[in-house]
Parts: structure tokens; sequence; C-alpha cells
DNA sequence: CTTAAGTACGGAGTTAAGTACGGAGTCAAG
DNA sequence: CTTGACTCCGTACTTAACTCCGTACTTAAG
């Protein structure tokens, strides 16, 4: 199942990004460059695949590339203690999310059930999906 | 409750931004310009308020201001039929993001606890927080 | 009535995250 | 052993989302 020896074009396929942004990763420091298997093309493993993965998902969930490098620290592990504290605090910043996000999720299957009835259409409060308060 | 009239300083104070960022909003239509209510300036009521803070929300939750400005429109309503598809999509989308933010919850809880058992800190694989699938 | 702080508006500058390009090297197929 | 597709690498360009700037106007405080 493990697709070895990847080049970048097939991994950057196999990511749906594009050959560039592998680059740029690399680059960035996000995404180690693996070593030359013969001459000079390198050959990337399942690990930068489930790397690229990673950062895609991420990002779509709003973390910068930033915060990418800062979870992907915490799963390269070491320095328990300080890694703790970012995992507590970045948990807090989950779970925020996941309740906006269950907020909007409420407010789009509210919405959609009304057009079912009414299939006029009217002010449909997505905007009211979030409870008061600023955070 | 509904501190109303605000000016747009107050309004960005009011939602973690700064000022140039609404007249940014104001620009690309995202944010409707208030009337003037006397002179040359303008108030903002809770509308704004409520609208601004789901664009921040929303950011943060990975959307683009393109998918803000969709996700806004739902809520102004109107336009059934297409409404409730792009409704259905969004919320496919939002489902997504549900549960890829789910597995990095419990990567993150999971690491967190084993960070309090072995004070040495062993590779902790957030990176497998998602099941395969490209997505 | 005069300021200092805030506002309106248009345009230029910045940052993050790519994306494009050009020239040189490599490699598998024919 | 050449050809066409791909790779390497550096530099430059682009896009989204701001952010800053300058100039002119407004408004609350003293």
């Amino acid at each position: 199942m493990s697709n070895d020896q990847l080049t970048i074009g097939a991994l950057a396929k196999a990511c749906g990004v594009n050959v560039e942004s592998i680059r740029y990763y690399h680059r960035i420091g996000l995404l180690p460059i693996p070593p030359r298997d013969l001459g000079s093309i390198r050959r990337y493993t399942d690990d930068s695949l489930k790397r690229v993965h990673f950062i895609k998902r991420a990002q779509r969930l709003g973390f910068s590339l930033d915060e990418v490098a800062l979870l992907l620290g915490l799963a390269d592990g070491e320095h328990c203690a300080e890694t703790k504290s970012i995992a507590q605090r970045k948990l807090k910043l989950v779970e925020e999310k996941l309740s906006d996000l269950a907020a909007i999720q409420a407010a789009l299957k509210r919405l959609i059930r009304s057009c079912q009835r009414t299939p006029g259409g009217q002010g449909c409060p997505i905007i009211d999906s979030f409870k008061e308060g600023t955070r």
C-alpha cells in the first residue's frame, strides 16, 4: 500500500498541489528535503505524503503555515514541558473552532430545512449562528 | 445591551480589527456602508458588529472572504433554489472540516495525555490524526 | 474659537503563500 | 545516443487580505 519513492511530480499530484508548492515548503523548512537516491533526483516517501496532506488539511481549517509548523513540531516531539503547553493552547483553539463550526453547521441545516418548506426564502440568520460574545 | 451608533473606530475596537480592515470590507462590498447620520460621519449598528464578528470567525475557520460573502449572501436570503444548493455544498464542506478538526482535537488530547505520563516526550503522531484518504 | 483626535477617501505598500520562468541537468524509451 | 518529459534551483511575479499614508473634513473638549 505504501507507494514509496515518489518523484516530486508524483508527490505533488498525489497531494493535489503543484510542484512549486512542494518546493516552497522545502524553502521555508516545512517539509524536509529528502536525500537524492542516485543521480540528482530526489525521492519522496510516504512520510512526505502524509506531511503534505496534513499541511493542506490544517490550512483548510484556518491554520497558517507557521501554526502548521508548530503542530508538526509537536508531532516530531521532544521538549515535553513546552510541547505540552503549546498543545494545550492549540487544543483550546481547536475547541473554539469546533464550536464555531458546529454553529455554522446547525445554521446551514436550519437554512436548508426552511428552504424545503417555504420555497420563496426569507432572511435566514446564519449570522446569528454565533452566540453573542467577542472572543 | 445593543450599543447602537458606533463610529468606525468603536466598531473596529469592538471587533478586534483595525479601522482600515473595516474600510477594506466596504471597498470589496462585504460590509454595507451605513448612512451618515448628521454631518459626514457614518454610524454603525449592531448588525455591522455581528457581521464583522461573523467575518472574522469564519476566516479563522479557513473560509476566504469570497466564501464569507457567499455565506452572508445565504443569510441575506432570496433565490431559494440556488441558495439551497449552495448551502448544501457548504454544509458538506463544513462537515469535512468538523471531522478533520475533531481528529486534530483527539490527537492533541492524546499527545497531552502521553506527555503527562512520560515526561521525556516521544514521537507523537499528530500527522496520523487523519485517517488515510486524499479528499 | 481653536485645537487635538477621529473620520473619509483614494492610492500605494506589505505580508503570506504561492506561481511562473528560464536555464541546466537527468533519465527512460525508442 | 538522442529526444521528450521531468527535475533542480534561483529569481521574479502574482494574489488575497490587509496596512499605511496623505490630504481634507468633522467633531468634542477646553
